[in-house]
DNA sequence: GAAATATCTATTGACATAGTAGGGTTTTGA
DNA sequence: TCAAAACCCTACTATGTCAATAGATATTTC
C-alpha cells in the first residue's frame, strides 16, 4: 500500500510551486525545488516533465525560466497529483474508478474482499480528494507556527 | 497504492480456510484452496507457510494433511495479514506505526504531506483492522444471495 | 553569441515480484 | 512396509519497476 518515492517527490515539489505561486507568470527553478527538498536534481526533472504532460504544471525555459502551476493551488488536490504520477489509488485495481481491471478471483461481482477493498479505496479517495494544495500549504503554515516538538502531529 | 498479488493471494487463501473453518482439528488441503481461488499451486505454498510463520495458521503434514486457521476468524483481522505479507499499510513509512522509518524531507515533524499520510494510514487501518475472517465470511455470504448483477456492489 | 536554463532520449544497477523447479520429509493406509 | 499424498525447503529465473545517471539538444536572456 506504499507511494513511491516518484509520488512524494512529485507532491513535495508541487508544495513548493503552490507555496511560491502568484497570479503573474513567476517560475520556480528545478534547482530551488531540488535543494529546499533534497530531491535529486535530474530525477526532479524527469518527474517534472510527467506533471507538465499531465497538465499540472508549465515551464518556462530559458535563462530565467522554470515552472509554475498551471492552475490555482485550490483547483489541484493531491489525487490528481497521484494519479498521474502513480496511477490507480485503489489497492487492487478490479476496484478502481479510473483503471479498472478484470481480476482473477471466481467472481468478481460476488467477491467479499473485493467489497472492502471497495471502502479502502473510497476512504483513501476522500482524503486525496479534498485535500488541494492550497491546504496543504495552509496545513505547512499552521505546522511552522507549532512549537517544534517530534511527537506532536497535528491530524 | 496498490496490494501486490500475493497479498491478494493471502486473503483470498485466508477466506477460504475461513469459510471451512470449523472448531475441530479438520484441514484444507492446499490443493483445493488453489483450485477454488486460481492460484498457483506452488506460489500458494509459499504464502501459507508466510502465514504459518506469522502465526496465522498451522498445518498439518501427511497424506490427510493440509492447513487450519491457527485462531478463529473473528479473531484475524485482514489488517495482521496484509502486514505480514506485505509490510507497512502506510502510504509512507514516515507515518508507520509498526514499521516507522525517517523519510528525507527538511522537516519531518513540520512536514504537511506527512500529516495528510497519517489521515490517509489512518483511514486504511480503521478499515483494515475492523474487519476480520468473520466479517468476510458473512459479507461473501450476503452478497451471494444478492441478485446476479455486475453493477451491484455492498458498501 | 555565451551562459544559464529547460528538454529529450537512453541506459543502468539494484531490487522486488510472481512465479517455476526439484528435491526432501511426514503421515496414512492398503 | 511401502507407496502415495500431502506439506516443506531451497534455489532459480524472467520480467518489470524504481530511482536515478548520463549525454546531448533546444531555448531564452543579457
Amino acid at each position: 500500500m506504499r507511494l513511491s518515492v516518484r509520488g512524494e517527490y512529485a507532491l513535495r515539489a508541487m508544495q513548493v510551486l503552490a507555496r511560491d505561486y502568484q497570479e503573474d507568470d513567476s517560475v520556480v527553478r528545478i534547482q530551488e525545488i531540488s535543494e529546499k527538498q533534497n530531491i535529486p536534481k535530474r530525477f526532479l526533472e524527469q518527474i517534472l516533465n510527467d506533471l507538465k504532460s499531465a497538465g499540472l504544471v508549465v515551464s518556462k525555459r530559458g535563462v530565467a525560466g522554470g515552472y509554475r502551476l498551471k492552475r490555482k493551488p485550490e483547483q489541484i488536490s493531491l489525487s490528481e497529483i497521484i494519479r498521474h504520477i502513480e496511477g490507480p489509488l485503489a489497492p487492487v485495481s478490479c476496484v478502481s474508478e479510473k483503471f479498472y481491471e478484470k481480476c482473477s478471483c471466481p467472481d468478481e461481482s460476488r467477491c467479499a474482499i473485493r467489497s472492502v477493498m471497495k471502502e479502502v479505496r473510497d476512504s483513501i479517495v476522500q482524503v486525496m480528494d479534498k485535500t488541494s494544495l492550497a491546504d496543504l500549504a495552509a496545513r505547512a503554515q499552521a505546522l511552522e507556527q507549532q512549537p517544534l516538538n517530534p511527537y506532536d502531529f497535528i491530524i
